[in-house]
DNA sequence: TAGATTGTTAATCGATTAACAATC
DNA sequence: TAGATTGTTAATCGATTAACAATC
């Protein structure tokens, strides 16, 4: 396998596609050529050979692809059954959320540890994790080595435990706050901006008009 | 006002600008240039002109720009204060994270409706708006004209919401699901995949190592 | 005026699409 | 084998960056 230099934006579409295959897997989907999956997902069947072949060539030729194999091959790329273990930091309405709603498992992900300062959250258990006081974090890190930490938090506690984990070795962050990030080069950050997105839909709703 | 066809990757890049500018006048900023503003936000200053002079010219040569009219402007771009009325369907652990956790109002959006199926749910109220029962959405549209809708429900729902929704004649709309919606062309889907924003990170996380 | 910085055009870069020889 | 569809190279498209004349 190449790797290492692959675009961002085609790593950004491996999840797409193994959602896909994983649909037409269990619809009992033996085979598909890069026509009919295009046609599905509305890309080019070209866009969908070429991003493929960054990782290598998993079609035959007059046949397309086996939707089982190729489902593996992209599960492996994503490395799904490499478990990641993650904390949770600011169990406030969005991190609670997050915790409940989401199928960790499914995404390979394993939550170990959840963290909050406020005094009434600390203590109680959610998804049999109890949540500790975030001055425990660093020794908690130290002890279950998580690669990544999910942060919840308000714009100005952010940066100080961003800091606070890069410092014990954390590579990964899944950033919810709009506090921007600056990381080192081999950390990570992953930020989703919800109120980017809400008024980026909002402009386009009314230029729609 | 030119408009129109302003490439999305600029729109989305408007939300951006003008929170650094937000920031940049309660700090007391008065005036700064592009190559500044550049350095702060870790893009070019080529970048910032480009993506300014789609909607005009705001700053002055030898000057610069400035943050005051500058923030103003972009708000007007992005009509922050024209009100925009949305409604929640699914109000479960991401709906009501939602719900309480953004500050709507902030981003020129006001919740005017909640909706779910589940009867523990409706007729509870949040922020002071009681969830209805899903079924008499159509009827709430026709009356209150929400311009978007925030659909926080599980794959197998968001479907027929959405129909029911377009069907009604609403725009816009916020979806948290994995499913994929395919909209007419005067409807607009901003979709937050949760899901592949996480794996994605742990990707580049794996591959850091 | 001289210095600074814009608005805008031109050059570069990267990503997407098209084309087709290779081959199952 | 003939037909189909891949893997891959070449062409196109769009987005980013550089350059600079205009001008405050």
């Amino acid at each position: 396998m190449k790797r290492k230099n692959v675009p961002l934006t085609v790593i950004r579409r491996l999840p797409r596609y193994y959602r896909y295959l994983g649909d037409l897997l269990k619809s009992g989907c033996m085979r598909i050529s890069s026509k009919e999956l295009s046609e599905r997902m509305r890309v080019t069947a070209s866009q969908i050979r070429q991003d493929l072949n960054y990782f290598g060539g998993f079609g035959q030729q007059g046949y397309g692809y086996n939707v089982e194999a190729l489902y593996r091959e992209i599960g492996d790329i994503l490395s799904i059954n490499n478990t990641c273990d993650a904390f949770v930091v600011g169990i406030g309405h969005l991190g609670t959320a997050l915790v409940n709603h989401l199928n960790f498992g499914l995404m390979g992900v394993r939550l170990t540890g959840l963290f909050d300062i406020n005094p009434e959250v600390v203590g109680t258990y959610m998804q049999g994790i109890r949540v500790a006081h975030i001055d425990e974090a660093g020794e908690y890190i130290e002890r279950l080595k998580p690669q990544i930490a999910i942060l919840t938090l308000p714009k100005t506690e952010t940066l100080p435990v961003f800091s606070l984990f890069v410092s014990h070795g954390v590579k990964g962050f899944w950033n919810f706050s709009n506090m921007e990030i600056v990381p080192p080069d081999d950390v990570v950050v992953e930020n989703v901006h919800l109120s980017d997105s809400l008024m980026t839909l909002r402009y386009r709703v009314f230029q729609q008009q």
